[in-house]
DNA sequence: CTTGTTATTATTGTCGACAATACTTGGTTT
DNA sequence: AAACCAAGTATTGTCGACAATAATAACAAG
């Protein structure tokens, strides 16, 4: 599927499979947030040893999808408007900088491809409901290509294997489908144009905007609802 | 011993010692960086069980301190010029956004305690040769307050948690002892200066001038072994 | 002599059982 | 009746052995 992380390499042993089914499940909300973990239940599910399964615990704690305390047993993160904002706080760091350093390390090859997605993201919007596919899978795929463009693999590793897990976790248990669409498809123009320029400073700036918009959407819509 | 990292918590488990010990190993340099890890002898080595050991082995993994690949093994991270450059990179935009939010959210109490330790650093710093204590565990302490102060989990878990052992391994590998630290001292004093004024853009700005002025230290530094 | 193939060895992944720790239930005491 | 203590139960941590995969060595063919 096209929402996969670009930092998940084929899963070839059971843990890794394990591992992907339930990092699909916590992200959908099929195993529950701030539920508790009963490791000899799910292992009996999944039909595999008790050592196995820890092995993919593991890697989902890893990715801060849960948490172990020792002779105690792991929980499922609890999703919390604080925790989304602390997390869109990371994103407007990190992603600005990985914004910068784009605009200093990308081949020209990869910033015509980016542009090209844009153009196809672009048909895409006008011509279907669009919406809706622009702010799921563009929206990630814009993110991904803007980090992987950085070059830097502890920018790459933090961002997209650990922290994007928990934000396309935030995306389904709120059900995110935010009416930024349009107004986020300008802003991601003008950030691979500012790229394109090679400006790094100017990128880093737009991408902090970019983000710090979606994150005061979120809280204005919070403040709505109360 | 001070320059452990406040977010590890009492090592209750037998694998929690174990791999206690191996941070220790694999920071200091006694197992090698770029080495092979055999299960079977580390096992016998520290007499434990492989399970065990291998518990141990994904916490390294989750500092970024060993590589594992399937049905290959585990490698202790390669200390490059260029690893240590993108981890300055990481820690600018991190350590910045994270004074950011320490102006914004550290208590008054906070403020003072921090004030005090600079003070304490000061008299040290007259007082002894001074300039390697604080190069050494006066940096990291400085550093680690910010963080915490940031009051932000996701900020501290990534910086506090996984990249500041790392930084550790580096700066022991390297044997770092740089002649920053009278000017280190100054910056701490004004960024510690901006926070008590809840200035968090100055803060987020003086921040990421520090940290940059390190990388930029260290590259000159390498420009002149050539 | 080099290259490709096969057999052997060693290492990693997985399993089920046991030991140690935490939680629960029942009883006792104030 | 409420709070504390104790025994029993369940869960987690640890262990040693087996199965599957990868690295190595020996051998054969070109």
């Amino acid at each position: 599927m096209a929402l996969d992380n670009p930092t998940t390499q084929a899963a070839v042993t059971t843990a890794d499979k394990v591992f992907e089914q339930m990092l699909h499940a916590i992200v959908e909300g099929t195993i529950k947030a701030g539920s508790k973990i009963s490791e000899p239940e799910l292992a009996k599910n999944y039909q595999i040893s008790r050592s196995t399964l820890r092995e993919a615990l593991n890697r989902l704690e890893k990715c801060h999808l849960i948490e172990r305390k020792a002779n105690v047993g792991s929980r499922v993160v609890e999703c919390s408007i604080a925790g989304l904002l602390e997390i869109y706080v990371v994103r407007e760091a990190l992603e600005g900088m990985a914004c910068r350093q784009a605009a200093m390390n990308m081949t020209e090859d990869e910033i015509i491809e980016m542009q090209a997605m844009l153009k196809q993201h672009a048909s895409a919007k006008a011509l279907r409901d669009g919406v809706s596919y622009y702010q799921e899978e563009g929206d990630l795929d814009f993110h991904y290509k803007v980090i992987l463009g950085s070059h830097n693999k502890q920018l790459i590793n933090i961002l997209c294997g650990q922290l994007y897990h928990l934000v396309r976790m935030y995306r389904c248990q709120f059900g995110m489908n935010s009416p930024r669409a349009t107004k986020a498809f300008d802003e991601h123009s003008r950030i691979i144009e500012a790229i394109a320029d090679r400006d790094g400073e100017l990128a880093e700036m737009l991408m902090r905007r970019h983000i710090a918009a979606s994150r005061k959407n979120i809280e204005n819509k919070i403040a709505q609802q109360q």
